[in-house]
DNA sequence: CATGGGATTGACT
DNA sequence: GTCAATCCCATGC
C-alpha cells in the first residue's frame, strides 16, 4: 500500500451514477494544497426534471452529456460555482454533485479564500466548497483523472463509512427520489441527513 | 430582444 | 423563520 492514495481513473465513474455518486462519499476530492473527504453528494440523471440534462444538450450542458470522470462546473443563483463527477455511460446526461467535504489539507488557504474560521463553515455546501478550494468556472470540463482538479480513494477509517440516503436539497422537481447520500452522523453536512 | 428562473448563501426579523 | 444578491442561459415573442 501506498502512502499516496490512488486518483481515481475514468473507469470509477464509467458505472451507473446511481453507484458512483455512493462510492464517493469517502473519497478526497483535491485542487493543489486543498483537499477534503467528501461526506456529501447527490446523483442526477437526464430522465429527470432534477436534472439541467433534463433539457437536452446545450451550450450550458455540454460537458453533462462528455466522457465519464469529466468535471461540471456551473454557476448556480448568479454567484455560486458548483462542482459535479460525469458519470457513464458516455452520452447519458448523468453527474455527481459534490455538496460537502470534511477538510483535511489546506485549511489555512480555505479560511483566506472563504473569510471564516470555524473547520465546519468552510466546506459545508456546494458553493462553499469550491470557493474554499479554488474551484471556478474555468474548470468546466477538466479531466478528473489529470488535474488539477482530482478525486482519491478513501483513506484509511473511510473505507467503510455508513451511508445514508435521503431526498436533495433545494429542488422544486423531482424533490422526492432518494437520490442524497451522505456520510452517518458527519459535522460537516451542508444539512443534516434525512 | 426581453424576461424568468435557478442543484445557494448569508444577513436579517 | 424570510429574503435579496447576481448572472448565465433557455425560452418566447
Amino acid at each position: 500500500m501506498s502512502a499516496v492514495a490512488e486518483v481515481l481513473p475514468a473507469a470509477f465513474f464509467d458505472r451507473p451514477v446511481l453507484e458512483v455518486a455512493p462510492d464517493l462519499i469517502g473519497c478526497v476530492l483535491r485542487h493543489g494544497e486543498c483537499a477534503g473527504v467528501i461526506v456529501e453528494a447527490e446523483a442526477y440523471h437526464q430522465s429527470e426534471p432534477g436534472s439541467h440534462a433534463y433539457i437536452g444538450i446545450r451550450p450550458r450542458t455540454r460537458v453533462l452529456f462528455g466522457r465519464p470522470g469529466l468535471a461540471y462546473v456551473y454557476r448556480s443563483y448568479g454567484i455560486h460555482a458548483c462542482i459535479n463527477a460525469v458519470t457513464g455511460p458516455e452520452g447519458a446526461g448523468a453527474a455527481v454533485l459534490i455538496r460537502a467535504l470534511e477538510p483535511v489539507d489546506g485549511i489555512d488557504a480555505m479560511r483566506a479564500r472563504r473569510g471564516v474560521e470555524p473547520v465546519e463553515s468552510l466546506c459545508s455546501g456546494p458553493g462553499k466548497l469550491t470557493q474554499a478550494l479554488g474551484i471556478g468556472l474555468g474548470h468546466d470540463g477538466v479531466d478528473l483523472a489529470e488535474g488539477p482538479i482530482t478525486i482519491s480513494e478513501p483513506p484509511p477509517g473511510w473505507g467503510d463509512v455508513r451511508i445514508v440516503a435521503g431526498p436533495r436539497i433545494g429542488l422544486t422537481k423531482a424533490v422526492e427520489l432518494p437520490w442524497r447520500f451522505c456520510a452517518e452522523g458527519s459535522r460537516f453536512l451542508s444539512r443534516r441527513a434525512g
